[in-house]
DNA sequence: CAAGAGATGCGAGCGATTCTCATGTCTTGA
DNA sequence: TCAAGACATGAGAATCGCTCGCATCTCTTG
């Protein structure tokens, strides 16, 4: 389990003042099994400090992902969904018929994408695969 | 060159009327080399006839995009971004210097994100790849 | 050419996110 | 411990990309 010193500990390390609002915030982010909306976010936080406005989720979302502690994902509309960084790299696989999110990782692709960039001439920043899919139904 | 006879068989062809504002939209994306976002569409459309509104460039567009006429895409922020179907599929590199949007295929990935999603039980209805790049300054 | 289904323009409305600014609160240094 | 002052916050206005509602046009068919 995590707890608020650690969690102290990591905003510290970003150099940025702790504020309730933000322990809160990175409380959500930890204990999320999901990848929660801004406004997910924003409900949970008040669970534990009903201070916490919207604003301040989405400039603490913002300040962390900036500090490359939070990823930001931007599935097919509804707004962005979140999670903590931190484990290693991968991309999801989006149910369309229940929304739930599902990671994957596959370094063959990884190292396909490479060589495509890099056959055009490019070095990869970052990339975004999405897989968009049904579980096929039992008939 | 395509002229104004194939743009009208086209929408016939997808059972709807034939009005001036479809004709100058589908001309545009016609004519268009890089991938457009709304407003970029409804600035050239304007110039084949001024009487095209914002209001029927997203709607021509949604109704293109069901037809399967023009794909959507949405890169990171700032819009969606719409290019005519047609030809074969393909991933994009987009160029973070200068936002140039590049084209590519890779046949040996589409069939790993296959497997992947077997893998996990799911058929993809859909996916998007997208690589973020730049070009390595020669030094 | 008439009739009416369907398309359009305008402007209001919307959802997600960002900004403004007065006020509140960490942190630091004495 | 406390006083500044720098920084963060809450509330609500503003913005952005896009969609809607509705009165008014205009294709298409008969």
């Amino acid at each position: 389990m995590n707890n608020d010193a650690q969690l102290e500990t990591d905003l510290r390390a970003e150099g940025v003042r702790v504020t309730r609002q933000r322990l809160a915030i990175l409380h959500v982010l930890r204990s999320a099994a999901d990848h929660p909306r801004a406004e997910d976010i924003l409900t949970r936080a008040k669970v534990q400090d009903p201070s916490v406005s919207q604003a301040t989720v989405y400039r603490t979302l913002a300040m962390l992902e900036k500090a490359g502690t939070v990823l930001k994902n931007e599935f097919d509309g509804a707004g962005a969904r979140y999670e903590l960084a931190g484990g290693a790299h991968h991309d999801h696989l989006i149910d369309l018929d229940t929304g739930e999110v599902i990671e994957f990782h596959s370094q063959k692709i990884e190292r396909l994408q490479a060589e495509i960039a890099a056959e055009l001439g490019y070095d990869i920043e970052w990339h975004r695969l999405e897989l968009y899919g049904r579980r096929p139904k039992v008939g």
